[in-house]
DNA sequence: AAGTGGTCTAGACCACAAG
DNA sequence: TTGTGGTCTAGACCACTTA
């Protein structure tokens, strides 16, 4: 019979404390939100030295199962209710509830939701960008408006939204307050109707910059969202980038099938 | 002024370390593929110890920007080609063309295809997948195909398939090798024509069996679609969850706004 | 054989949290 | 004030890669 390699013989002091921890958790022994025993408590219980403890602690924290809080302790990583955001909330129906469905989201389940503007400028649109919505990557062709998303002060999601800068010059697009129907409202006096949206999606670790604006704990992965808008004419009007935080964002998809 | 928390000073020193390792990275002073100076370089260089270096490189290795190969170096991690799967990858034409997206994405790559199938088995099925296939979590309630899929032999993703035992028992749907249209071919032949399909998507880090199978480095997340097929009466006859190495792979959904 | 990352030790001091 | 995690030091030995 061959030994198995991931079992716990045979493995380094860390990665077998690692281990056992994580059966702990996962068998319920150390319960959702339950405090770890001290790294000095584990080193000395395991006759290791406080950084071998240490390395267990942080493969467990890399894998998203604890969170340490410094002063306090290591404990073990509650379930977080997640916002869903379905396919539907694309449609003219929800918009014209007048609430965005983040809102809509947010009251489902009890939060208040904030939204932040954080920028709106003019500016050379990233590459990805400026291939979708369809203008030159070396001008300054598009405007830009950034937005931070929170739920009861907790932040939620980042999105930068790309519209084309001759379209939206002098008009409410280049102002925090967009009117009625916010921007897709603005887009559709200017004779874009959306017909059809494109959703691209990738996960990676955060940006330092993203995990500081979103508050992420380690082991925490975004969800990158490349939404574009197209109207009537299948022209691409509208560019979103949408960085989610994965601990707390599913995203639902409904299709019908040719 | 403010001083900026962020930046550069006032950090503890690996920090620091990874932070200036960061902007030459991203600056293109270290380019994909090539190698950092080695951990005892960096320390002498920045006159902290060993440990203090690797911490930096430990950092960057989280956020998925370096990779450490054990007796070679620290290499500055290659931007990966993305498979893409459509939201097409559901219709009929699609499946008609006797590939499977999978295969049919490899070879637009270049690559060689190559499923394995790892296990048919008789299950009690998870929670969130009886309650989706509309079966009891308490009895041996489903058949479970687990598939691994490797591009030149590179892991890619992993795809567990659940269909209600009542229906596949004693036929193909047990077997490897399911025929033609593989199980939707079987599962039309029951009456269950895809009509309607719902795709469930969250990001997460990988569990170390997951890791395992797929060969992920540190600093590289899972997305993990759960998939519902629905028939002409809008019944769920069909479950699966894939885990996607979120390094290789883009979801594309197009969608009809109303 | 030489160089690299992987792991460990046994200390130390600091920053933060909570009583 | 006490206990916690965060960071650092200056070594050491092992495992792996490359020449």
């Amino acid at each position: 019979m061959a030994t198995t390699p991931g079992s716990s013989s045979n493995q380094p002091p860390s990665r077998r404390i690692a281990e056992e921890l994580r059966a702990a958790i996962e068998s319920g022994r150390f319960a959702a939100g339950e405090k770890l025993p001290s790294e000095r408590a584990l080193a000395q219980q395991y006759g290791a030295a406080r950084n071998t403890a240490r390395e267990a602690i942080r493969i467990l924290s890399e894998e998203g199962l604890v969170t340490a809080r410094h002063g306090s302790g290591v404990f073990v990583r509650e379930p977080q209710r997640l916002f869903r955001f379905g396919s539907d909330r694309y449609s003219r129906s929800n918009r014209e509830t007048g609430l965005t469905p983040f809102r809509l989201e947010a009251r489902r389940q009890g939060k208040e939701a904030r939204i932040d503007v954080v920028g709106i400028t003019r500016e050379r649109p990233p590459r990805d960008i400026a291939e979708r919505l369809g203008v030159s990557a070396d001008e300054e062709s598009v405007l830009h408006r950034e937005n931070h998303y929170f739920a009861d002060d907790e932040p939620v999601q980042i999105v930068s939204t790309y519209l084309r800068w001759a379209e939206a010059e002098g008009t409410p697009l280049t102002q925090p307050r967009t009117g009625k129907d916010g921007i897709y409202g603005r887009l559709e006096e200017l004779g874009h109707v959306m017909t059809r949206v494109r959703d691209e999606i990738t996960a990676r670790m955060p940006t330092p910059a993203e995990a500081e604006v979103l508050g992420l704990l380690s082991g925490v992965p975004v969800i990158e969202v490349l939404h574009t808008s197209l109207d009537q004419e299948s022209e691409p009007f509208e560019v979103s980038r949408y960085v989610h935080r994965a601990d707390l964002t599913g995203l639902l998809y409904e299709l019908s099938v040719e």
